[in-house]
DNA sequence: AACTATTTATAAGA
DNA sequence: TTCTTATAAATAGTT
């Protein structure tokens, strides 16, 4: 694209591969988020420049969470390279204990995702579905919380604009009172069924973050 | 591109979505390799289709270490900003790296024991739940994979000895053969209905930990 | 940072 | 899926 064919290869002169990094770091990012909206895609972008610098792009700003699912798939062969990594030297004893630290983490941790079992007794399998029956109730109570929420601010903000409409009507006289009448929104606890799988809540603003 | 203007936002349409999602996923690691070759940049893309199908690209295929990069880059960070009177040698900068990675992954292991939700979106709640509910699956039939196979060890064990005792009476004669025979177990594949959740194993000894 | 001649990407159709 | 093609979009080289 532009006046001269590409040569897939590094561009040599310095300011021009600085420019065209520029450029094609924005068409990247542009295009990253055009693929996540329209195809309802979940992605993250990690780009660091020659220089070093970095620049990243993730669907809902939550590049953390895309990688522990990218790491989940992959998760087997991460668990055999972290086993043979070094042993190292004891200069820092608070660093070794994090270590540890941080392989307990992650054993609990893969417990809780149902991965690396084979070393656990019917009794500790028996604790973990437990714990995770709990778990699940947490997040579904979490989540109709926050959807009951956004329900809420949306009636509020719909009971405002009617309100508004009618005092606007009412300064205005009753010239054309029958027609036109904006459609009205029930403001009833009983919410219609609905089903939160596939509820689209994209363009709804959520919860404070 | 194409003969539409393109709107930004999710297209309804399954299958369309399908097509454009492949068509630019295309296109998009193609960019991506072509601003990596050409402007020397180190980069990773994670995609995940909207049917949680996976796609990656990554300069010279070390996905991990991009990650790794990407996370010590946050960290120091991190690190600088909370103490920036430290001075900084390497063994602070890997201690304040794991440091990081002990909050990840407590962070992480807290949402899957569905706590500290208060900062996710609803989402990410969707897939934590989702995550939970892979997890209590495999849980689950490992469970019973045990059960089998204790429930196996104890069959075996009672034919043996009902073996050894028939061997017994015949050498001993048939004198007494018609009072206090044991009690036999039928050794059969179909298992009676049970009920595994609610099995009390307390006593005993499963296999290998 | 803008411009613009071209190349490239891709939406729609087959 | 794959190909074709008209058209929108990106961008290389230039100002």
């Amino acid at each position: 694209m532009g006046r001269g064919r590409v040569q897939l290869k590094r561009i040599e002169n310095k300011i021009n591969r600085q420019v065209t990094f520029s450029k094609r770091r924005s068409g990247l990012l542009k295009k990253a988020h055009e693929i996540s909206v329209l195809c309802d895609a979940e992605l993250a972008l990690i780009i660091f420049s020659s220089r070093g610098k970095l620049c990243e792009y993730s669907t809902d700003n939550c590049m953390e969470s895309i990688i522990e699912r990218y790491e989940r798939y992959h998760y087997a062969e991460k668990a055999r390279l972290m086993n043979d990594s070094e042993p190292q030297d004891d200069l820092c004893q608070e660093y070794g204990y994090l270590k540890g630290k941080v392989d307990a983490l992650q054993r609990s941790r893969s417990h809780l995702m149902g991965e690396k079992l084979d070393n656990l007794s019917i009794k500790e399998l028996q604790q973990l579905e437990k714990q995770l029956e709990t778990g699940l109730k947490h997040i579904r109570s979490q989540m109709n919380q926050q959807l009951l929420h956004s329900i809420d601010v949306l009636q509020r903000k719909v009971i405002e604009s009617e309100n508004s409409i009618k005092k606007l009507q009412q300064i205005h006289g009753h010239a054309e009172a029958s027609c036109s009448s904006p459609p009205t929104f029930e403001a009833t606890n009983s919410l219609p069924t609905m089903n939160i799988g596939t509820l689209d809540m994209r363009g709804l603003q959520c919860w404070p973050r």
